[in-house]
Order: C-alpha cells, then structure tokens, then sequence
RNA sequence: UGGGGGAUCGUCUAACGGUAGGACCGCGGACUCUGACUCCGCUAGUCUAGGUUCGAAUCCUAGUCCCCCAGCCA
C-alpha cells in the first residue's frame, strides 16, 4: 500500500486549506477576490489581502478577481477606483479579465431581495435608525421585536417596489431579514439590507435609490463569479453566519466559502482609512501619496520597491492572532532589495567646505567610481574632483572622542574613488564655527589607495565644488513619536513635528540626470528617490544602518 | 452578565503526539575604498495550574489575559 506523500508544511494555515480542499478534490482551482471599497487609496495593510488573494491564484494555478465593493454611493470616487487598480497593478498583480463591481450585481441582487420577501425572510421596516438601533438590544440582552416584522409579503413587496421607485425620502424606511432578534451574533438581529440613499453612483449614476449593504453583496457577489475561497480578515468573523444565511436561502450558483486572517498592524503606524482620510484632509501630510504616508502611493514615491513590499508581507506571515509586526522588518526588507538593485552616487546632505592646499587652482580630473559593487554589470562612471570640495559635516570633529576615525586635525582619511587627503586646519567663523577646512591631499594615493601602503581607518563621501548640483532632498521620519499611535485615544496628538526635514544637498552632476521614481543609494547615508516635482528633488526612502551613530 | 476569535524568543512566524526552528531587532567578532553589504557566533520563547501519554506547544479539564461585534459603513 503506498501511503499518500505527507504535504510539505507550508507555513500558513491559508495555504493548507487551499492544498488541502485542491487535494480532496473540492476544488479543481482556487478562485480568489480582492474586493476593495473604492473609498480611499490602498495602503499596506490592503497589500497583505492583494498578496495573499492573488498570491494563492498565482501559486495553485487559480485566479483571483478585482472587485469593487461599491455598495455606498456617498463615499465612493471613481479616483479612488483609478488609483486602486493602479497600485494593484504597481505591486506587481494583474486580474486578467476578472475586474468586476458590486454594482454590476445591484438587479440581481434586487431580484434576490424580493426573492426573500417573497419567502417571508425579509420585511419592510419603517422605524427610525435610532429607534433600530434601540430595539437591537445590547451584547447582553436580546432585541424586541419592530411592530413592521410581521407585515404581509404583498405589503412588504409592494413597499420595497416603491423604495425603489424613489418614492421614499432617505432613512424612512430600509430592508430587513427576519432572523433572530434574540440572537447572540448581533449581526442576526434582522439585519439592514437595503436602505434608502437619494445619492449619485460613479458607475450606475441616478439608475438607484437603494442601495444594498455589505453583507447583502459580499457572498453573493462571491458566489456570482464562482469565488471558491472568500479571504476576508478578522473582523468579520461574526458576518460568517449570515454570510452563509443568505447563501442557504437564495438560488446562487455557487458555494463560497470565508475564511477570516489578521489583518497586518506595523509599529508606529496607522493603517486606519478613516484616519489616513483625516491625516490628509486636516493637512498633517502633504496627500495621499506623501512619502510618510503608509499608502501604496507614499511608498512608491518614497521610492519603495514593489518587491521589497511584496517580501515584507511574505515575511510577516499569516495567522490569525492579532500582531504588531516591527517596522524594523519593514525597513530591513527595502534595504535588503535596494542593496542589490541601487547604483551608487555621491552626495553631502549638509556640507563642510574643504579646499585642498596643495591641488592646483583651476585644475579639476575625472575620477572612476563604481556604480554598484553589489552588481559588476551596472558598470562604473567618472565623477569630477577639484581643488575645492564638499564633505559632510559630521564626518569632521575638531575633538574627536576615541573611536572617531573620521576627519580631524592631522587626520588622514581616504576620498571615496579619489585621494587621501589631511587635515591640516580648521577655520572658524567669528561665532567659533567651523566653516571651512584647509587639507592636503597625497597625489600617489589617486584611486584611493596608497604604494607604500599605508592604511587609513575612514572613507569618506564628497562632492567637488565647482560640479556638484544643487538639490532639495526630503528626509523622512516616522510619521508618529510612539510605537503604537492612537492607543491613548486621538493618534493626531502621537503626531511627529519633525517627520519632515527639508535640505539642500550638494550631490555629484550625475545625479541632475536621476529618472523621476528611480532609487538610488547616496554612499554612506541611505536610499533616496527622485520625485517628480519640478527642480532636483529627492526623497529618502530608508537610511542605511549605521553601527557609528548606534554607539553614540 | 451575551456571541465569536486568539495566546510560541523583545517582535513576526514555523513545528499538525516524537530534537521548539527561521526571520527581524539586539549584542559580539571577521572582512571592508560605504562604520554599509557579506560572513561567523551569541542572547532569548511554548499564558497559568492540573490531567492523559513512554513522550504534550500540540490532546483533556479549569483558569487568566487580549482582540472583535450593539452603522441605514465596509
């Protein structure tokens, strides 16, 4: 007897449940859906539920869909589902033909409404929002009953015709079902499911005048496109009952099936839309696409790579227990993409005049620098040099403490591609700041390294004078002071004042010709990206580590 | 005092009755024309108390703590 080979673990509970409804035959392919409300821009979180849904189509051979859960008019934009599918597309999925709305369902799903009615599972309720929400009980006692519960189904029909017909005024009336008012799962309390809304669609425009909520679209909108696996995250756990209710009590085609996960939660992060939606509109940030932003857009224009996204989510896992991943791990991702992929230039974020002494007045030479050491192919560049350069400031203390091997007075450090050169004074303006440096530079050290060979203990990045370009370059702190913004209450005060710092940096004349969205590495400080505002902008994706700066 | 979930190194996550492993962070060291990268090493965990078993993170019992639910939002 051959024993079925044993599954290699996979790793995550999701992908088990794939293999193993693929292996009992359940399914012949997963058909998955990432369905967005088009009611803001994607952010990370929203990267995890894109991951795994078109992740499993991907990985077991299925599909997933594109679906637009655009069941509330008075919040969705045609903008948001014009970035939404940009971003999907930008992290590197594709949905083939599989794009499709909630709306497109809206007949079928009125039909399957009067259907209900019909069968005596639905009525016309005419109480007030408030007086509902009264009569739903608490999570400790049940609900009374409303007096419209027992209404004739031709009554019922006939005011849901004329809900439709835009007969009604908003909030007078709504759709329910007739479940259990005394349940424990307040979502079986006769849930809403329809309600009045005299509001423009930006797919179906004035056609409507109800609109049908969530859980009266979501399954059924799933089983409509044969959506074999519903990947939703926690929340709507309590939806699941009723979820299946509806799918027991309509004529569907299909049989979906949810199954919930944690939804991904990052330290010093909000991935809240309703606060992004504020950051935004109160100005705290400069849009959806601002660098500091947790937004599919900020993080492409703080020039993020997709695949470093798609690892991180990889890396983070899936479980269903609450989790706060480190944005340590985050970072660690991007620099981990942008060390193989980055060319290499130089530039000086806050420069230090130095004039070496002994290099001829009006004379500059062209020096070869490697592009990327990580990768041979990416080739090498010349980057000019002269008598008068820029270094960075922190890399010249006046009275370095011990493990300071940087410039100092009588130091002798190495140019990155050029000379060693040394320090030889310090000018100081009469406030007694350093403002300039006088050095020497050893003309036997060209390429930077020396014949006798002598050794020295710093490399350091510069900029000549004479060529470097001027630049605005954004750098980016954490948007928010504490590790878990909000958890006091309002994450607008966990705010950080000094998330945006904005230099001018000298940077070597080959940087003027960046590509806008092209992330390149400034040696010795960090990743950054040029913008596509006008002039030579860039913006600093992540700094590198830097085990100096730790040990201070 | 209702219903539904969850608890494994500091963090995230594996292990499906049989050596608690990986990643990030941190700390050492090697290397280095980036104090980067890379490489090597170290630190550190099964919520608690019982029970079943040759053997328990895993099964049972009882607790504890955390999260979600009372929109005509999704």
């Amino acid at each position: 007897m051959s024993e079925p080979a044993v599954p290699a673990p996979t790793g995550n509970f999701l992908w088990t449940l794939i293999q193993d409804d693929l292996a009992s035959g359940k399914h012949k392919s997963p058909v998955t859906r990432f369905p967005p409300e088009p009611n803001g821009y994607l952010h990370i979180g929203h990267a995890k539920a894109i991951c795994i849904n078109f992740g499993i189509a991907e990985e077991f051979g299925g599909r997933c869909h594109l679906r637009f859960d655009d069941t509330n008019p008075v919040k969705e934009e045609q903008e948001f589902i014009d970035s939404i599918q940009n971003d999907v597309r930008w992290l590197g999925f594709d949905w083939g033909q599989h794009l499709y709305y909630a709306s497109d369902y809206f007949e079928t799903l009125y039909t399957w409404a009067e259907h209900l009615i019909k069968n005596g599972h639905a009525y016309i309720d005419d109480q007030t929002a408030e007086q509902i929400s009264a009569n739903r009980g608490t999570l400790t006692s049940p609900g009374t009953p409303s007096p419209f519960r027992e209404r004739s189904v031709e009554e019922n029909l006939d005011l849901f015709r004329r809900m439709r017909a835009g007969e009604f005024p908003n909030g007078t009336r709504v759709l329910r079902a007739k479940i259990d008012m005394a349940s424990g799962n307040i979502n079986l309390r006769d849930p809403v499911l329809y309600r009045i809304l005299h509001a423009h669609h930006p797919r179906t425009g004035d056609k409507w005048f109800i609109y049908p909520n969530y859980d009266f679209a979501h399954g059924q909108s799933d089983a409509l496109e044969h959506v074999t696996h519903s990947l939703c995250s926690l929340e709507f756990e309590d939806h699941k009952p009723l979820y299946n209710w509806f799918l027991d009590k309509l004529p569907v085609p299909a049989r979906p099936e949810q199954t919930e996960f944690a939804r991904l939660n990052i330290t010093y992060t909000i991935l809240s839309k309703r606060h992004l939606t504020q950051f935004v509109r109160d100005k705290h940030v400069r849009g959806w696409d601002d660098p500091r932003m947790p937004t599919l857009a900020g993080l492409r224009r703080r020039g993020v790579p997709p695949a470093a996204v798609r690892d991180f989510i990889k890396r983070a896992g899936i479980a269903r227990a609450n989790s706060v991943v480190d944005i340590a791990m985050f970072d660690a991702c991007v620099r981990e993409y942008l060390n193989k992929a980055a060319s290499r230039y130089l530039g000086v974020l806050r420069p230090l005049k130095v004039v070496i002494e002994n290099y001829p007045e009006g004379q500059s030479e062209e020096l070869e620098a490697v592009n990327n050491p990580e990768d041979p192919s990416a080739g090498s560049r010349k980057v000019p040099f002269g008598r008068e350069l820029y270094i960075e400031q922190d890399d010249f203390m006046e009275n370095p403490p011990k493990k300071f091997f940087r410039l100092s007075p009588g130091m002798e450090v190495r140019l990155r591609y050029a000379y060693f050169i040394t320090c030889r004074e310090a000018v100081k303006d009469a406030a007694g700041n350093v403002i300039e440096l006088r050095c020497t530079y050893d003309p036997a050290t060209k390429g930077g390294n020396a014949p006798d060979g002598r050794k020295v203990k710093a490399t350091m990045h510069w900029v000549s004078a004479a060529h470097a370009v001027k630049a605005e370059v954004r750098l980016y702190n954490p948007l928010f002071m504490r590790p878990d913004p909000g958890a006091d209450g309002d994450p607008v005060k966990d705010l950080n004042p000094n998330s945006l710092e904005i230099i001018e940096a000298r940077l070597e004349p080959a940087l003027a010709n960046a590509k806008v969205g092209e992330t390149v590495q400034f040696e010795r400080l960090g990743y950054f990206c040029r913008d596509a505002d006008t002039g030579l902008v860039f913006n600093r994706t992540v700094g590198l580590k830097d085990a100096y700066a730790k040990a201070q």
